[in-house]
DNA sequence: ATCAACAAAATTGTCAACAATATTGGACAT
DNA sequence: ATGTCCAATATTGTTGACAATTTTGTTGAT
C-alpha cells in the first residue's frame, strides 16, 4: 500500500534517487556505478538498480557499456552548447505558447515570481534568485501546457546542472537575467505571442553567452 | 572479439526489434506487451525484455504500470501536436546549424536528394518521395552535426510514425512537399542561416497543417 | 440475464545463485 | 624500475524459482 500516487515499481524511485544523486554531485563525471552498491545503498535489489540505470542511460544521464557497468556521463563543453541550443528552441516555444494560454491567474503567479526576483536579487541572495528563476521557468512550461516539451526542457536541464551554476555567478549574470525574465514575463501577461517567443530567446542568448563564458574560463584554469 | 560494434548487451538489441514493431504497426496501440511471450519471441530472457521495457518507456514509446505491466503506448491528437511543436522547432535548428556548416561536398549531397524527390514526384511514386524525405532531413542532421538534437528529433519521429504516414498522402501535400525541400536545400547551400532556418519553419508549418487535417478527417470518420 | 463473491490462472515483482567477463594485483623476466 | 603474463578478485550477465498482484473464469443468488 502506498502512500502517494503508485506510478510504477521501485526502478521509479531508484531512478530518482540516482538522479539526485547526480544532480547534487554526490556521484561526480566517470565515476563507475556498481550494481550491487547501489542496491544496498538504495535498500533495493540489483534488477532494480539495473532498470534504473538503463533508464538514465537513455536519459542520457550515464553512459553503460556491456560487461563494463554504468558510468556518471560527462558531459563535454560542445555537448553543453548543444543542449543549449535545444533548450533555447523549446523555451521559445514555451514562451509563445504560455502567451496564447496565459488567464489572469497566470499573469498574477507569474509577476509574484518575478518580483520575489527582483527582492532577492536586490537582497544579492543569489541562491533564491536561482531558485524563482527554475520556479518562473516552470511556471511558464505550466501555463503553456505542452507535457511533451516540458518533459524534455526537463530532461535537457537534467544533465548541464553543473555548467548552469558556473554561469549564473557570473558578474552582471543576475542582472541581466532578472532584466530578461521582467521583460518576458510582461510579454507573456499581454498575450503577445511573437514578443513573448522573442523575450525568451533573447534571454537564452544571454543564457548561452554565459555558459560560453563559464566554458572559455573553465578551459583556461585547467 | 566482436564484429561490429558492442555498444551494450542484448537490451539495445531488444529495445530495437521492439521500436521496429512498434513502429511498424506489429504491437498496436494500448496492446499488453507481455514479458514472458516477448522473451520466447524474441530470444532472450524476462530481464533483459523488462529492461529494454524501461528503455521505451522512458522514450515514451510504451507506458509501464505497477503490477500491470506494459503496454504500446497511445499518442493522442494532442500530443501529436505537441511532438510536432516541438519537432517545428528542433528542425529550424537543425537548418539553421547546416546552413552554418555546409560545405561543397554536403551541397552536393543534399541537391542530389532533392532532385530524386523531384524524379520521384513526377513519377508518382510516392513512397520513395517519402523515403527520400527522410533521409534529406537525416542528411541535414548529419551536416549540422549537433548529436544532441538530432537524437532528440528521432525519439520525437519515432512517436507519431503513424500519425506521419496519413498526413503525407493528403492531396497536394506531397507537391508542396517538394517545394519547401527545395527552398531548404537552397538556403542551406547558400550557407544563409536564417533563411535556412525560416525555410525549414514554413516546412514544419506545411507538415503541421496537414497533420491537423489528418486529424481532423480522422474524428469526422470516427 | 446480471451481478457479486470467490477460486484459478496469468502476469509481474523480487530475490538468489551461478556463469561470463573485466579488473586488479603480484610474480617474474628483462 | 618497467613491462608482461597469470592467478585472484570484482563486476556484470543470465537464469530460474518463488512471492505478490492482477486478471480471468466460474459459481451461485437475485
Amino acid at each position: 500500500m502506498e502512500t502517494h500516487v503508485a506510478k510504477q515499481g521501485d526502478q521509479g524511485d531508484v531512478a530518482v534517487r540516482l538522479r539526485e544523486f547526480i544532480a547534487t554531485g554526490r556521484f561526480v563525471p566517470n565515476e563507475r556505478l556498481v550494481e550491487a552498491d547501489l542496491a544496498t545503498a538504495l535498500q533495493t535489489n540489483r534488477a532494480n538498480v539495473r532498470i534504473a540505470l538503463a533508464m538514465l542511460d537513455q536519459e542520457g544521464l550515464v553512459i553503460r557499456e556491456r560487461n563494463r557497468g554504468a558510468r556518471v556521463r560527462l558531459v563535454s563543453d560542445v555537448e553543453a552548447m548543444e543542449i543549449a541550443d535545444a533548450r533555447r528552441a523549446l523555451e521559445g516555444v514555451v514562451a509563445r505558447q504560455a502567451a496564447a494560454c496565459a488567464g489572469k491567474a497566470d499573469a498574477i503567479s507569474l509577476r509574484r515570481i518575478v518580483t520575489g526576483m527582483r527582492k532577492a536579487y536586490a537582497a544579492s541572495d543569489f541562491i533564491q534568485v536561482s531558485r524563482l528563476n527554475g520556479q518562473l521557468h516552470a511556471e511558464i512550461q505550466r501555463i503553456a501546457g505542452n507535457k511533451t516539451v516540458a518533459r524534455l526542457l526537463e530532461t535537457l536541464k537534467s544533465q548541464i546542472v553543473r555548467q548552469q551554476y558556473r554561469a549564473i555567478l557570473l558578474p552582471g549574470r543576475a542582472k541581466a537575467s532578472v532584466r530578461e525574465h521582467v521583460a518576458i514575463v510582461a510579454a507573456i501577461c499581454a498575450g503577445d505571442e511573437t514578443a513573448a517567443e522573442a523575450a525568451m530567446l533573447r534571454h537564452m542568448d544571454g543564457v548561452i553567452a554565459a555558459l560560453k563564458q563559464a566554458i572559455a574560463l573553465n578551459a583556461g584554469m585547467v
